[in-house]
DNA sequence: TGTACATCAGTGAACGCGCGTTCACTGATGTAC
DNA sequence: TGTACATCAGTGAACGCGCGTTCACTGATGTAC
């Protein structure tokens, strides 16, 4: 690869990573080309080099947000998993938890933004269901095996409300809301098959 | 009361229904000034004579949103239980509706907003938050008197996860996450105290 | 009751600003001979 | 190896546009006498 090569790939893996963070802190509407060239550390003109338009960018920034996303989740996950845990305690436990929900301009990009999905141009909202739909995947991973049908989109859509509930109140009330749910979900999930 | 403060209030109440119209619709980033008093029948110079600020039209429209969004809630719960059904399930089945899920430009306020609230500024913020928390009130209203702690917190998540996940997938899937969820909350706290 | 003035809801032009996008240009890097 | 030209990532000014907000004005309504 030429040196000019790797400049260009550097400078796309900076607006992705810049991109993806403004989805996170701003959603959809917030993220904005000039804000986001300059975070990446370039001048707004040089953006269509990278991408065809700004929803081509907010695309691939969710795509690159969830993979991140994603990966960090199940390495937590298997590292409580060897330490004995269950697979959904150790992903509820990580995915509700306190440090999840204050972090505003990191963690899952499905939680963030789902509510906001329905209302963006097709190409976007196709690429931000695929997200949805791989959210629902991960739980579906980590559900015991006789686990009923449906059960990962019920799990998912009580991450995806508890995580926003969490974040739209404040202190005690928070930390209710992410220990209620919590236990609710392994109450409900994590002893499925225990009676079978 | 004078003709001209008739007209002024008629004026008033045009502004919030347009204004929370296209705060389903757009969320609080897609409400313009300019557009909520064309869609209200005035020009967009007089929006100041009505709030001070697009930000004091947010926070009322918001209020008036959810005012209106309880009040068909509870009328529509009251039918249910009229006819017999247990109110929790009458909450549920209303809420996790097909309807609802289709219904971008109304339903309840608070599914549609709870993710992009801890992104407003303190004032919306804290007018969104008692919102949601009227929403938890809502659901507790409905829930057997003998629930656990936090039950409320857990059922209000899940309509609000499930509701999002919903709406931003289509047909089939759409219909599951529905059916699905409302299972989930009827199985784990429609029947709660039945044991005891 | 009639007239003269005050009030006030709403109008429409204007403001400064930031947006997404375009484009002529720069200067470093790559290539052909 | 050295030179001349081509390529290309990035720059920075400019565009048309819509935003939130302001303000002088209009014309209907209210009030004082």
């Amino acid at each position: 690869m030429t040196v000019m090569q790797h400049r260009r790939q550097i400078s796309h893996a900076r607006i992705l990573d810049a991109a993806a963070e403004a989805l996170h802190r701003s959603g959809y509407a917030g993220v904005g080309v000039a804000s986001v060239m300059k975070e990446a550390g370039l001048t707004h003109g040089g953006f269509y080099a990278h991408f065809a338009s700004r929803e081509a960018m907010l695309a691939a920034a969710f795509e690159h947000a969830w993979a991140r996303s994603e990966e960090a989740m199940r390495t937590k996950i298997q590292t409580r998993v060897a330490q004995g845990q269950r697979p959904l305690r150790a992903l509820v436990e990580e995915y509700l938890s306190s440090q999840h929900a204050a972090t505003l301009d990191g963690g899952c990009p499905v939680a963030a933004l789902a509510g906001e999905m329905p209302r963006q141009d097709p190409a976007l909202r196709d690429v931000s269901a695929q997200c949805m739909r791989k959210l629902v995947a991960l739980v579906g991973d980590n559900l015991p095996a006789d686990s009923p049908n449906g059960a990962a989109f019920c799990v998912a859509s009580m991450l995806i409300g508890a995580l926003q509930t969490a974040r739209a109140l404040d202190g005690d009330e928070r930390q209710e809301v992410l220990r209620a749910c919590r236990d609710s979900v392994l109450t409900q999930y994590d002893q499925a098959g225990r009676s079978a």
